[in-house]
DNA sequence: CCCCAACTGTGATTTAATTCACTGTGAAAC
DNA sequence: GTTTCACAGTGAATTAAATCACAGTTGGGG
């Protein structure tokens, strides 16, 4: 059975973070109308070893039909029921400028199983208007909206000044998920997650690794 | 002597990725007007261990004076020389959208060491038009402008079809690391590397973690 | 001038992650 | 029905990362 041993089971978080990339890479299959892969064959396709594909995915139960490999499409359904992305989950963003903006037109976050429903912001020129379909409420209204509208997760793409702030009313209010563009120091309360990206900090690992000539990469992003 | 052991040593790409946030809260410090920090004020700081912080500086040399503790100054520029961002390295953004005008608009680049200098798009609109000082060039001009600009690395936000040909292309021009928000599967030549930035994965991480019930968390972003 | 306190750098140890290697299974071939 | 083959799942072994714990050092205080 798919069922995953999602009770208190000890899930290394680097298996997590692969199976974001099996499930895509099996959305990419299911897409050319293949119904069912092998081990060897999407470890190939996603750059890891089969061992290791077979190992993350234990984790959760069991998959595989032996002679058959994984069938594709419950492999997806059941990765989703793990993230919790079997439903949509609505999101909102915090600060309209130009990031903001760009997440907030982007396509693809529906098909990933999530949904941006509103955004914040503190400039009075940008507050009441909408932005690709979504409204922005100032900040004053966080926790009224975060309520009303079941926001699980928030975006955080504002300056730096107040952030901290805005984390606290935010998890206060029911948020438990921040995903944080902000280059700035900052903590969650306890049961609480945030999962800071420093687009700077990507560009200081690639040209760590462009700089040293040319010598065996210790672990690249990819197969080697 | 603050003279890093570059040579053919083996770095933890772990190690690597924490010098960023070192970088950045040392670059605070200095704002602040701090000299000195140990490694405990520090750690503290950015959520490690103490003993962590010093395994990783010590990978690249001895640094720190017993009773001052470490030179903010004098570490932050060589965390800089480690990364190779002690001059600034130049970028090229491929795809002139929401996000890739949202990043040519950032301001925060040239401050960790980088500097944007040209973009690509498909567009004959955008094509020869100047977007927040940079010239946008068609993609036929690719390697001629990267020769011509010195350019080391590629942000990568166009759409997915065609993108594989860019990046071998670009890589065959001189171009050793690539920056991909663009959710699709790509190899690059050895020698190469890339960095990828998919968004909708770390927003399933949140989901997964948020999901399981103020159960221990195995690991958090930040300190537990 | 000498002792004390506190810190860095690092060998030793522990813990986590990955890979190896084999077992049992199920489908297909004959 | 039986044999064969290839694969999923998994204990065991290996490798990598993080933590512990202490030796050696340096500045400050008496």
């Amino acid at each position: 059975m798919a069922a995953a041993a999602r009770n208190g089971r000890k899930i290394s978080l680097p298996t997590v973070e692969r199976l974001s990339i099996y499930r895509h890479a099996l959305e990419e299959l299911h897409h050319e109308g293949i119904e069912s892969v092998h081990s060897h064959q999407l470890a190939a396709l996603v750059g890891v070893t089969p061992a290791q594909l077979r190992r993350d995915l234990a984790t959760f139960g069991t998959f595989g039909n032996i002679a058959r490999g994984y069938d594709v499409r419950q492999m997806s359904d059941t990765i989703s029921r793990i993230f919790g992305t079997d439903e949509l989950q609505n999101l909102a963003i915090v600060g309209v400028g130009y990031l903001g903006q760009a997440l907030l037109a982007y396509q693809g976050f529906e098909g990933r199983g999530f949904r941006i429903v509103a955004a914040f912001d503190v400039d009075p020129d940008k507050t009441g208007r909408v932005f690709a379909g979504r409204r922005c409420y100032p900040l004053d209204e966080l926790e009224e909206v975060i309520s009303e509208q079941a926001i699980r997760m928030l975006v955080l793409t504002s300056h730096p000044e107040g952030l901290q702030d805005i984390i606290d009313r935010a998890a206060a209010a029911g948020v438990r998920g921040f995903l944080n563009f902000v280059p700035k120091m900052t903590t969650v309360p306890s049961g609480c997650f945030i999962e800071p990206i420093d687009i700077s900090a990507k560009l200081e690992k690639l040209s760590f690794l462009s700089g040293r000539e040319a010598s065996s990469p210790t672990r690249s992003a990819n197969k080697p």
